[in-house]
DNA sequence: ATTAATATTTAGATAAGGCTAAATGGGTAA
DNA sequence: TTACCCATTTAGCCTTATCTAAATATTAAT
């Protein structure tokens, strides 16, 4: 039966991740960025992954994530975004402080404790940050979403997440209403920089750079 | 400032259990028994925590917790007492499924999150198998307790905690009704072997060998 | 096709936490 | 007071996870 250290978890998450699902290779590199390890000490823990064959191994070319690691790293995901909506929806965390203490709680291990969890907060089916959380059987809902940048000018969108969840993007998020769920609607983009101004919930205009609309992930709905 | 890893805070935690709170020394070998590990384990161990100030460690002569290290585990105690409180009421745990969770939660580092869990708790002041849980500042309030079969009989009595909360043993209180809160009155005491007859609630009799007894902690009230 | 630059792995250390086997201290009973 | 038993510590080894420095493979540029 597969059992994975704490910092295999992290390492295969990231691996998941970094590989977006498991659709390309991840380098040794990216990885040690990612981690905030060396890259000798990320070579040393790809191979150890690799007896533990949720990830293939080839020296030099980086790794892919295997079926059994997915499935693996799905649960972890799923463990990570039920705990932020706890934290979020619960304990009146804003969304910008979850983050780290949901990386310690998703290594609790108790299936009970996500089921009992999950049905608690109401079978959630995304967490704070917009992001879809797995079924127990590690089934996604996605959603169709493109960046708040590509949209053209009058057409409209919801905000269903970020794609830069760091503590300091957040909390800009917050104090200018654009909260996950938020309507917008794309007034006016700016040629020269790529700026644009949108219209937020019918009622508040903002200015926006590419940059921070590039952050930002939306269903089109016109 | 004070870091304890995961494993130097499970030690510190049976050091002050063992210690009743600091009262009495602990030797290399009840603490080796405690933490199903080699007494040889455990001196490396106190080494480890008498460098860090947690404990008094004098060769040969066992250990005693330090003012600093109190104050560490009743955080742990808290902690894991808390959540227990959660586990149970918010997740419908029973009593007897609590335990192993909460033992891997008592480990995540975050004040807010103990303070939120708290107050959406309702500060609780005891946890589900009746044990104090301390404030903030390291408080306990502990209410003056003796074993069942030291009461004599016609006297009654309100259960408050167990001693013994190994699975089994709560499975069994929680079959003959004797749960945490429930009224109970010394019927009779038989001499040869000490097992006691009492009455639960005012309506239900109930044997009970004087083993038993002594793992159930009652506050009197006559 | 070489060479230079970059990415990656290997070698050798270290620290935490565990183990077994051997050495040693302390208390007790003769 | 001496011998013996038991508790405890020390020594030496292992695994995981990290690091630095050195070696080597791959890739890009001339
Ligand atoms: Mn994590
Ligand atoms: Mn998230
Ligand atoms: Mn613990
Ligand atoms: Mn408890």
């Amino acid at each position: 039966m597969l059992v994975l250290t704490y910092a295999e978890e992290n390492y295969l998450k990231a691996i998941y991740h970094l590989s977006e699902g498991g659709q390309h290779n991840v380098s040794t590199n990216d990885l040690s960025k990612e981690m905030k390890t060396k890259p000798a000490s990320v070579s040393d823990m790809l191979r150890r992954l690799s007896e533990k064959e949720v990830i293939n191994y080839r020296k030099y070319y980086g790794v892919t994530i295997t079926e059994m690691g997915k499935k693996a790293a799905l649960q972890i995901v799923r463990k990570h975004r039920l705990w932020e909506v706890f934290l979020v929806e619960k304990l009146m965390f804003s969304w910008d402080e979850v983050h780290d203490v949901a990386e310690e709680l998703e290594h609790i291990k108790s299936q009970l404790l996500i089921q009992r969890l999950d049905d608690f907060l109401g079978n959630p089916k995304y967490d704070p940050h917009g992001d879809p959380i797995p079924d127990e059987y590690g089934d996604v809902k996605s959603r169709p979403r493109l960046p708040l940048n590509e949209m053209e000018i009058q057409e409209s969108g919801q905000i269903v997440a970020v794609r830069d969840s760091s503590a300091a993007f957040l909390r800009y998020l917050d104090k200018v209403g654009a909260y996950i769920g938020a309507r917008v609607k794309i007034l006016d983009k700016v040629e020269f920089d790529g700026s644009l101004e949108i219209l937020v919930d019918n009622k508040k205009n903002l200015f926006m750079s590419k940059d921070v609309a590039g952050n930002i992930l939306v269903i089109q709905t016109s």
